[in-house]
DNA sequence: GTCTATATAATGATAGAC
DNA sequence: GTCTATCATTATATAGAC
């Protein structure tokens, strides 16, 4: 019944690839080998590379919409939600360490490129964001909500940057413990 | 007499377009082009792409020294030069906004590529490192001097990133605020 | 929907004249 | 030391058979 499975393969595949050696240096041929398909049969299911890349983000768009939800009903508290999106940099440590943050390092090398495609992942960012924004609102920080909701973007960003560059885990752990005490004086 | 002239140039050109447009899109025609060389005389002064590459981390590694020796020798207290390592995003605001942070992308791009230099980027951080934790032991904290080293630079790798995310130039005025009084109160 | 060619353009790299 | 010409390889992308 299911038609798509092999677009849904090629999307998953690049997904990961994209992750691990970039947009730029992943190949056709790379995808191709990955799904176990003809680099022919390829264009049957998207018409460039450029295709892929909307795919793969709107991918990721519904893959973090949904995760967003999860914390959001998981979570009993606004504090406990946003500590649950400070710990996916222990929850993915080991990914982390090997390729850094999956969107930071795709939204700054389509930044580069120049690529057309950047704002699209800028909205990845933008759900965390708005999610935190909402977190912080909540909690009565109304002035400066978007303001804390960018720090912690930011130090996220940085502790994976550096996890990345130093495959450090130690560090991970003493940034998200500070990060997390800066979060419980913001409470006072 | 200079014999070296060219060789400094293609260096230099380098240097900014693997810092604007990322190591790997940069070609050898984009360098000759702003060299205002062919491509063929290129391979008189580099054997290879790889070599261009190390000479560039090389070049980039003398710059930091000299700017971390001025730093030094300008501030009068290591507060005082912490500080100036913080303010150099705002010194270099417009192309952080623009392409992000040197040091940063050039890391996560080698990291990805699995590229042998990576290692040699990394050295341009270890020098951050190494200068900010010795200002960090001369205040005092010895035992947390590398900690606090590694959180500066965590933060500011943040701050880049997302200042190139959004080209946001008043949460990068903010961010650094922040940091600054993360640095005074460590103090008391 | 999948495959095997094949077209086309760009890249890194080499050879050899000047 | 600089150039032109060329090679080998790889990449994206297309055409057409099955």
């Amino acid at each position: 019944m299911k038609s798509t499975t092999t677009r849904d393969e090629i999307i998953e595949s690049a997904d990961q690839l994209f992750y691990k050696k970039g947009f730029e240096k992943t190949s056709f041929s790379d995808i191709a080998n990955k799904v176990n398909i003809s680099r022919g049969n390829f264009y049957h299911h998207f018409k460039s590379k450029d295709e892929i890349l909307s795919a793969v983000i709107a991918y990721r768009l519904e893959k973090t919409e949904k995760m967003l939800e999860t914390w959001q009903l998981k979570g009993k508290s606004p504090f406990e939600r946003i500590q649950s999106f400070i710990h996916i940099l222990i929850v993915n440590l080991s990914k982390i360490k090997l390729y850094g943050c999956p969107v930071g390092t795709l939204t700054t090398e389509l930044n580069k490129l120049q690529h057309s495609s950047r704002g699209e992942a800028t909205q990845i960012f933008s759900l965390f964001r708005e999610w935190l924004k909402s977190q912080f609102n909540e909690l009565g920080f109304k002035n400066h909500a978007d303001n804390y909701a960018m720090h912690v973007l930011s130090r996220s960003q940085g502790i994976a940057t550096l996890a990345n560059t130093y495959h450090d885990e130690e560090f991970v752990h003493y940034e998200v413990k500070l990060l997390i005490h800066w979060l419980q004086n913001l409470k006072k």
